[in-house]
RNA sequence: CGGGGUGUAGCGCAGUCCGGUUAGCGCACCUGCUUUGGGAGCAGGGGGUCCAAGGUUCGAAUCCUUGUACCCCGACCA
């Protein structure tokens, strides 16, 4: 129990850092850790067990909408990179450049680079893969009998991000980025628009993690693109974050490179384009909304153990005793399509569990113990809420699986409220700027959409425009900086 | 790239100011016994290029020089 407290405290104590609280979560609960590469992150069988799970129902959702999966080059030759101007000036800041293809061994020791295996052009290991893509989609697309082209690519990227942060940013990441080619600008925007729901169901359906779907700013606007449609989350701290993106490109990377197709007309036309992608990132996400001090609070849905089941026994013949009842309720578990871990480690005792896979944010655990073998009961938790009941043993599996959903529910709404508590409409920059310091959160202003504007609010109060949203409050006001007409409100945020 | 900090066992640290037994503590690990309904106890044990190179000294984890790596705060970003 003094442990127990011990690690609460711990844990409470660095709400005062949030980011060390989220970088030891993170490692305690065997998602991941820092490699030996800097800015580099390796993902541990436990985290990726997560990062599957949405995988697969991303790519599923990604098929529905009728796309399918294909696999571009790691290396972009530079003059790809060079074709299109604002993306080039977007990512030229972070990008990995291989000038060499050999090593040999050193007179003094060791290996250098040898300098005879210079490239004759250099390749960037791809940030994003828009330029390869489009290079190849030139010589798969001549008639708009090829149209509407749609592919997807799980892929790993490298930016080189000056500050790294676990999942949230990191040198190389793991991602899907979605490449479209349409005939016409109204399809191309549809598509965007539809992925960007895609992104914002996964998030909550799925993550149970309530999103603000919007328009990016000019500014914030993805490097070539046209229009940015985002979905914004809000972390616990009081901050923003980017969960995914979709962009409308218009036609600026079918003329950077010379993709054009035959209308039914027979008229040449450029093609329309839109990019979208959501990446490991979305762990981050998951981590930062739903935690608490005990650890990880994990969806059920995403959970690669949904139940944990521990025996509480003395001596070996009481282990086999309790643990034959445990194995028989997972199996009635796995057949209802539930995923469950029966913990016989023998080495630890069974408080030592408990805490273990609260910390890895396991939905449900069953204990059980002589207890609940003469009173045919068994002991059942939930993480959500750390609650404990007594369940009569007969019909355990079928509570178990509403329970589940009822976790999943619960965590959705927990985070909801949560959201619009620290939602805010402000009407002048003083209480603006008061709300951001006091309480943080989202802040819906009026703002009069020049950049200008934006920059001198971002300046002043570190808080970005994360997003116009699609829906909501449109009445038109006053921009609280400038006083000049604001078509809407606008919201705001400190983000990651 | 600016400002600050830290490199000592797998992890977290003390020792460094003021040089001096065999470099220490907690966790983890290994062995044994006792335990087991909320992070077990006792006993024993293994594990070190004290970041690197050079220098000062009879003697360096400790002092000096130069590197280097990582962390935090900014600028940049999914």
């Amino acid at each position: 129990m003094a442990q127990n407290e011990n690690q609460m405290k711990e844990l409470t104590s660095q709400e005062e850092d949030y980011s060390k609280w989220y970088n030891d979560l993170v490692v305690k609960a065997g998602l991941a850790e820092s490699s030996a590469v800097r800015g580099c992150m390796v993902i541990k069988p436990y985290g990726y067990a997560i990062w599957e799970k949405m995988q697969a129902v991303l790519d599923k959702k990604f098929k529905e909408t009728g796309h399918q999966n294909a696999y571009f080059p790691l290396f972009i030759p530079k003059s790809f990179f060079s074709k299109e101007a604002s993306h080039v000036e977007g990512f030229a800041k972070e990008c990995a450049v291989v000038t060499h293809y050999r090593l040999k061994t050193d007179p003094n020791g060791g290996v250098v680079v040898d300098p005879d295996a210079k490239l004759d052009e250099e390749l960037i290991v791809r940030p994003t893969s828009e330029t390869i893509i489009w290079n190849t989609y030139k010589n798969w697309i001549q008639s708009y009998r090829d149209l509407p082209l749609l592919i997807n690519q799980w892929a790993n990227v490298v930016r080189w991000e000056m500050r790294t942060r676990l999942f949230l940013r990191t040198a190389e990441f793991l991602w899907q980025e979605g490449h479209t080619a349409h005939a016409t600008k109204v399809e191309a925007l549809e598509e965007a628009q539809r992925m960007i729901h895609v992104y914002s169901d996964f998030a909550q359906d799925w993550m149970a993690l309530p999103v603000v779907i919007g328009r990016k700013s000019d500014t914030e606007r993805f490097a070539g693109a046209e229009e940015t449609f985002t979905i914004e989350a809000l972390m616990q701290d009081g901050k923003a974050l980017q969960s995914g993106t979709s962009h409308f490109l218009a036609q600026n990377f079918a003329k950077a490179f010379d993709v054009q197709f035959a209308n039914k007309e027979g008229k040449m036309e450029y093609v329309w384009a839109t990019s979208w992608g959501v990446s490991t990132r979305l762990m981050g996400a998951l981590i930062m909304a739903h935690s608490d001090n005990n650890g990880l609070v994990l969806p059920p849905r995403l959970a690669p153990i949904q139940v944990v089941l521990i025996p509480i026994y003395k001596g070996e013949e009481q282990m086999r005793a309790v643990l034959e009842q445990l194995d028989a309720i997972a199996s009635e578990l796995k057949a209802l399509d539930i995923s469950v871990k029966v913990d016989d480690r023998d080495n630890l005792r069974s408080g030592f569990k408990f805490s273990e896979w609260e910390l890895k944010g396991v939905p449900v655990r069953l204990a059980m113990g002589q207890r609940d073998i003469a009173q045919q009961t068994v002991e059942l938790a939930r993480r959500d809420t750390l609650t404990k009941q007594t369940v009569p043993r007969a019909g355990v599996a079928s509570c178990v699986q509403q329970l589940l959903d009822e976790i999943q529910q619960n965590i959705f709404a927990k985070a909801l409220e949560f959201r619009s508590s620290m939602t805010t409409t402000v009407d002048s920059y003083e209480q603006f700027k008061e709300v951001l310091q006091t309480k943080g959160g989202f802040i819906m202003a009026h703002w009069d959409g020049t950049p200008q504007t934006e920059e001198l609010i971002k300046n002043e109060t570190k808080a970005t425009i994360r997003c116009i949203p699609l829906v909501g409050d449109m009445t038109p006001g006053r921009c609280m900086v400038t006083g000049a007409p604001s078509a809407r409100r606008v919201m705001f945020a400190k983000s990651y």
